[in-house]
DNA sequence: GAATGTGAAGGTTTTCACAGCA
DNA sequence: TGCTGTGAAAACCTTCACATTC
């Protein structure tokens, strides 16, 4: 249940990286696969085995010398390191659009996201039923939220008032907070931010087209 | 209309930064802001002055000293840098979930990306109006593709179809692919390929939770 | 023999610090 | 004086290469 605690700073990179892998382990299993060797893990995510070896032995030596790792073993590893080896409550605020597609995004779930409370502050919602999710007062977050024991915040709410929205998160003792607003949002120092922004990489294609970028290769 | 031409190869995160540099500018803009300083950029960003002045550096000399930029300027440049001072013609594959969201949001518009097409493989949707577009067969993507003129496919298909999906955007022509499955695709090398993940930013949370891992703190 | 785990090397990105200019 | 633009230094991240283990 609990992580292996790291020596070091790990990267961003590596994270997002143990995230593929677990990803890609979760398939091999399915695909019946018994172990796994760095190269065959680096070719699936287009990586190089030292890389896979590299971000791996941050958090300790879970392969097996001539062999490789076991799949089932690592995958586990890897849920208790990202602490997706639990189950998190996650409410989302704003049932807008983007906000209505993420309630039934199966993803989220899988992971161990269960999305359990909506909030909006649009009289026509509240009361509304998203699969089987009652949407409540944004007034009532504070105490909601605190009811709920909710520890992560999905905010889907338009930019001009996401910032005012974030402060009573913040206030309703969230420390996790995701971000779908294109906008950059101020927190407390002990709070948790991330942002999804979805125009990031259309606008890396665009470049990319644009500028005859190619993607950088490995190895 | 075409971009400063870069000497050496940029980096992702580079670009990624430009994008967040242009979403600010778009900003400041609207507040009357006639110029702006590195130092005031980077504060909004969470980054450091020099990292702002390397970034730009890159593409030219935009600034002047003592001053700072002016920002209706640097906006443009930065449009003209990423190429999205033009229209692009976007088809979105999969009307879902996730690709009904994706047509109704509006900083994709914002920024030059025009989704123009729809295509899906249930009966049910084909033939359907969403914003004004109706759902196309996705048995006619190629001739539809090539009659619209579209450059750029946004996929919103479930996990197992789109390799399938993919290998049929490419064959149509198109080089530019954002895909939201959460499954690693293969392209050929002249197609460029970008992969939006929305659970790994839920679990980079996680793992900050779960670590106690705070964010890098620039300067 | 095969593949991991890891110091060391190599490469890339960020930050420093200051010359140069308005 | 104030702030940019940029080589050089520092920090960080990736790859190499090999000793180690099964």
């Amino acid at each position: 249940m609990s992580a292996t605690i790291a020596r070091k700073r790990i990267s961003e990179s590596t994270i997002h990286r143990l995230s593929l892998y677990y990803r890609t382990l979760s398939l091999l299993e399915k695909e019946n696969y018994e172990t796994v060797s760095s190269k065959e893990l680096a070719k699936r995510e287009k990586l190089t085995p030292a890389q896979v070896r590299k971000d791996l032995s941050f958090f300790g030596s879970f392969g097996t010398r001539g062999l490789g790792y076991n799949v089932n073993e690592l995958k586990l590893k890897i849920e208790s390191i990202l602490g997706i080896d639990r189950e998190w409550r996650v409410a989302l605020i704003g049932v807008g659009n983007i906000g209505s597609a993420l309630v039934s995004y199966k993803e989220f779930a899988r992971q161990g996201f269960h999305i359990i409370k909506l909030f909006d502050n649009d009289q026509r919602k509240i009361g509304s039923n998203h699969k089987g999710i009652v949407v409540s007062d944004i007034k009532d977050l504070e105490k909601e939220v605190k009811e709920a024991n909710i520890s992560m915040v999905i905010l889907a709410v338009p930019a001009t008032v996401s910032q005012y929205i974030v402060d009573d998160v913040v206030k309703a003792g969230v420390t996790a907070i995701l971000n779908f607003a294109p906008v950059n949002l101020r927190v407390p120092p002990f709070v948790h931010l991330r942002n999804e922004n979805m125009s990031m990489e259309l606008e890396y294609l665009s470049f990319a087209m644009v500028n005859n970028h190619a993607p950088k290769k490995p190895k």
